[in-house]
DNA sequence: ACTTTAAATTTAATCGATTATATTTTCGAG
DNA sequence: CTCGAAAATATAATCGATTAAATTTAAAGT
């Protein structure tokens, strides 16, 4: 690995002119310069970043800490973060913490460890006191997605209190009047929040809440067939039901149709998050802004590691967005029909694929010159 | 900041003891060790991990470069590498290069800077140049999800020809003669082996194919409406259309509907890639093992960083699997019917939602009480 | 042309750990 | 009780860059 004192060596000059024309600082003579251009072309020079981070305590780098990965709300968080980041010459360390607070511990300590400029956290619970490793060292540090009490520093989240209070607010203008909720892990913020939207709509509207409508599904399958059973199964059933997260949401809506429990005509249903590339667009929800408080979120983060002095810690709420389709029943008439079959008579053959015989992918070659696609052999 | 000087001074011994506490290396004595471990609790000491990485020449931490991280395949992958990372004690960098050759150029770069110990990368193209600058230095690398031809190193990938094959000839047996196949960028080794799939699985059943059947979108919204009435308006059009992606898939979807043909009555449609979370599993198509794939590339990366010395290249291709459902048609009788209407008839309200009024928030307290829920106050 | 000052460049020190080499301590055998 | 080998610990060097201090070179003014 060839490092600055090969470059320097390699052009006749001393490593701090060699770093001056990497930083270019200063000013270095045209013909020096030109010299130690040359040798770092001729030696395929890149610098140690790690040798520079240690002196420069910058690392360049920035954390992002999130429950998950492999959903389309984080995703596309993760994604804005990784953009901005990019056009800074900025390196993003992903963390998923699984909603774990022993990994988030492991990860807060990754952090520390290896000295990034910030971190971007949505943390497992709203307890400051996890983030105070974060601040005692001071580590310019956004809070996202969720909401944390005490935290005196950068926070931006979406406005789910409002969101949800629109959603319901919505079922109640189209007359519903019992509506039930179904949320998920009691101590997550934004489902909490979802909540409290939910409650001020029926109190708004003089609805007085009936506990037996609210309802939270601890585990992964959101054991929906109980809720929806004990729900169905009340003296007063509910004839709209808010599920604060979409995958709540699927899993309701197979439990209804199992039942022939029709969409919206007998119950109608309204959730959080879009269901990505949906092929008939269905679901009346509120679309958070998820990429958009990503980008947020970075420029906060780098509006804090460009201005540290004069840096005021911000508390930014982003407004949600109210879609109205087909699931709440109010487009009725103007929507198209569609009925949804039970999902249990519904066939799915899952059948392995098995590998092509050699001999079979052996004319491949013949076959792909005709559409000058390259041959893909051996495959 | 507190270092492991700081640490030895505390516990009256000197840098290397502590050193060699911080990683239980050879014997110290249980006094010392004890007034080292002593010291670190105390001062909160966390070591280091860059000038750690200076000495030592590695960083524990390994780079993920892919196309994107905002779909559901690419998360699958994401996850699933991270998940087998943190497992390890590894850290990941992401890198998404938007299928742009200068940003994974930048990427690269940026890899060999970081000196991360090992890169897991689904090129933009399949030119092994390209990775000419990793394999020169040395740095363990896996090539993933697509194809580099001259690349003698690790590489895995799902095996869309024998997918692609088994899709094309379950329409065939379905009595489909006239099959036609909208494909995304040319250049995509995972779609031209679709394509090639798809000609095998002709060639098999002795159709000719006919080049007017097989298409190509190259820009965002996979300009659907041209190829479908381009399709639709030959002389024998196709009964059936293979998208090789689902995004392809949904748009030509909605282009079928929109000109009133049923799918799958009039049009059968087939695709690769699932429809996350989708609220009523339609889609006949190929799903490939995202989340196994990133576990089997991590996993080989790790290998080939645990013995370097007698490691030998791997090339792995995974099998897939066949999901048969509605869209194909096959399973008539056994699916129950569904209609999906033409999207343009479909109406979607888009509101934004505007933030509660302080005043309207200000008994939020009370409400949340009788829930047994924090009280989600400022919000 | 010669001094003075500013600019350019170099030598030396540093960042915080690990590794190599040197030194001290410990312990058992004679 | 002493000596020697092994074990434990300490001192010095190093990783590859940046930053500070020192020195050399160039430019400017009289």
């Amino acid at each position: 690995m060839t490092t600055i004192n090969d470059v320097a060596k390699h052009a006749g000059v001393s490593v701090v002119t060699a770093s001056r024309v990497l930083n270019n600082v200063d000013t270095v003579r045209p013909a020096l310069r030109a010299k130690v251009e040359k040798a770092i072309e001729e030696l395929g020079y890149v610098p140690n970043a790690v040798a520079r981070s240690l002196r420069s305590k910058q690392t360049r780098s920035l954390a992002v800490i999130v429950p998950v990965i492999a959903s389309p709300h984080w995703h596309g968080i993760i994604q804005a973060i990784e953009d901005v980041a990019k056009q800074r010459n900025y390196v993003v360390l992903l963390c998923s913490t699984r909603e774990d607070d022993t990994i988030q511990q492991h990860y807060l300590d990754m952090v520390i460890s290896q000295h990034v400029d910030g971190v971007i956290i949505a943390p497992c619970d709203s307890n400051p006191e996890k983030l105070e490793p974060l601040r005692e060292r001071g580590i310019p540090t956004i809070v996202i997605n969720r909401r944390v009490e005490g935290w005196e520093g950068d926070m931006v989240y979406s406005d789910c209190v409002s969101g949800a209070y629109a959603l319901v607010s919505h079922l109640i203008g189209a007359g519903h009047q019992r509506i039930g909720i179904v949320s998920g892990l009691r101590h997550i913020p934004p489902l909490q929040d979802r909540i409290a939207g939910y409650c001020l709509a029926l109190n708004e509207a003089n609805i007085s809440y009936d506990e037996r409508l609210i309802r939270f599904t601890e585990d992964q399958n959101h054991n929906a067939e109980v809720v929806v059973d004990e729900l169905l199964a009340l003296d007063q059933p509910p004839t709209a039901i808010f599920a604060t997260t979409n995958s709540i949401a699927k899993h309701i809506m197979d439990a209804l149709l199992r039942r022939k429990v029709r969409i919206p005509e007998d119950m109608a249903l309204v959730c959080f998050g879009e269901f990505p590339e949906a092929y008939f667009p269905f679901f009346t929800l509120i679309l958070e802004p998820a990429y958009r408080l990503g980008v947020l979120a970075a420029d906060m983060l780098f509006d804090q590691l460009g201005n540290g002095d004069e840096w005021q810690p911000r508390h930014e709420i982003l407004p949600t967005q109210l879609i109205v389709r087909a699931s709440c029943g109010s487009q009725q008439g103007i929507q198209p029909q569609i009925m949804f079959p039970d999902p249990s008579t519904i066939k799915t053959d899952v059948r392995p694929v098995l590998r092509l015989p050699a001999d079979q992918r052996s004319h491949l070659s013949e076959l792909m010159q005709a559409l000058s696609l390259p041959v893909t052999t051996p495959i």
